[in-house]
DNA sequence: ATAATAGTGTCTCTCAGACACTATACC
DNA sequence: GGTATAGTGTCTGAGAGACACTATTAT
């Protein structure tokens, strides 16, 4: 290409671009929703909201909110877990986005969905993070029998199930079976874990995540070989038996 | 809930909806892009499209195009597929969401990506697909070496690199990253092959997709093990040595 | 000592790769 | 017969589960 050809090319796609039309055309909103999952006391657990405004009202839905017109959406996803759950810095990963037409009674809302995971301790505590009330922030747990497919169910702390708001119940479903594939291959426990864990923690992680109990020579061996962990050289504290070594992830950090 | 309360509150939800302005914030436009991939004597090859229009006219791209208001995001994928490829009834997987702010100098763009994949008998052929000329349909090269993550590059036939429009370059590296991955668990080699196949061509199929040789006894057995092919008891016609026999995907088709 | 959990050594079973072999078509 | 590819039998080595054992802490 000669460069005045190129110069011709360029103008000639300027003057598209000045005379593109964005509104001709009736358009969706975007929005992005985030399941937030944590492993606590060896149960799976979703963080949820309860909806302050219509639709929905009054049910639990993932944090979630709508793509501004510049914003990356996995800004919109960080924007959205800091504002709504108070917790940043974590481990984001684009899921699968949801679109039917009649998922949201409002409009039609394209939702791109975000997993992320929070290890215990810095898991939402409604008692110790002041922008919220206890009363709309919910941990639910969101263990699945060790079998197959089976759909997700979620239920409060005192065991009744839950109907979520929208297609939220599917969003989770489809979370939890991402979250158990990557365990296979994936560093996925340590995201779920403080800096400093023992064995048995990252085994127990991986136990509740598969639904199903592990072999222990087999669950270090592998842990070990892989590389993926180094031992610290110190111990826990504060057991009433041997205390076990503690162990970091090798590579980076969360 | 009371009735009547319910009532009251199907109301509320009501007038909320009815007074809710969907105008109100700038809105993103949703597209999707299809990565129609298939394995043409033992290469694997991606379905490519000149685009006529700015921006990046002249430049190859995937195939792919707004989502009307009403409609799924699935059918979206398929519509795009049928009426610039002229394919349809093709396995197709969502693949990925597209956002960055500036992937599309008209405006700003989320793009759904979908994964489809047609056997070579299936796959467009411009000399008997009278929607197009063979100009504005172009099948390229997305082999890769045996390695690691190395980012996909897409080849003519004649053998020189392209470059593609928008980011579509990523795309179609996420497309061939999937694929590979979806080979170890799922029945993934059916879907690029007639009804019909030898072990042989199975075998072809996923070397070309793994970018390495694999053991035939060790293959064979895994294969017909997993219980996902059938013998049909025909055998291969027309070649120059001991004919292979057929087999059939078991379970539905494709 | 007892209880409780951490951590290891070893056996076996399964499965994938390697290799060599047999089988069956066309020439 | 020769050649080419289909298809199989068997060995080996890697890795996971099972199980029993030793180790180390607190009480």
């Amino acid at each position: 290409m000669e460069k005045d050809e190129r110069q011709r090319w360029a103008q000639e796609e300027a003057e598209f671009l000045a005379t593109y039309d964005a509104e001709e055309f009736e358009r969706p909103s975007v929005a992005v929703d985030v399941v937030l999952l944590s492993v606590v006391d060896s149960r799976l657990q979703v963080l949820l909201v309860e909806r302050a405004e219509h639709p929905h009202k009054g049910r639990f839905a993932l944090p979630g909110g709508f793509v501004a017109i510049d914003e990356r959406l996995d800004d919109a996803a960080r924007r959205v877990l800091a504002s709504k759950a108070g917790i940043d810095g974590l481990w984001l990963e684009q899921l699968y986005t949801f679109g039917a037409p009649d998922r949201d009674p409002r409009t039609r809302v394209v939702s791109v969905t975000y997993m992320a995971l929070a290890a215990f301790d810095r898991f939402i505590s409604p008692a110790t993070e002041p922008h919220f009330t206890a009363a709309n922030v919910v941990l639910l747990d969101a263990s699945r029998p060790a079998g197959e497919d089976v759909p997700i169910e979620v239920e409060s702390d005192a065991g009744e199930k839950l109907e979520l708001a929208f297609d939220h119940q599917d969003i989770v479903s489809r979370a939890v079976g991402r979250l158990r594939g990557k365990l296979d291959y994936a560093p996925v426990g340590f995201q779920l874990l403080p800096d400093e864990f023992t064995l048995r923690e990252l085994q127990e992680v991986h136990e509740t995540i598969r639904g199903e109990q592990l072999n222990k020579p087999s669950f270090r061996r592998r842990m070990l070989d892989s590389g993926q962990i180094e031992p610290t050289g110190k111990y826990e504290q504060d057991v009433d038996h041997r205390p076990a070594e503690l162990y970091r992830f090798v590579g980076g950090h969360r």
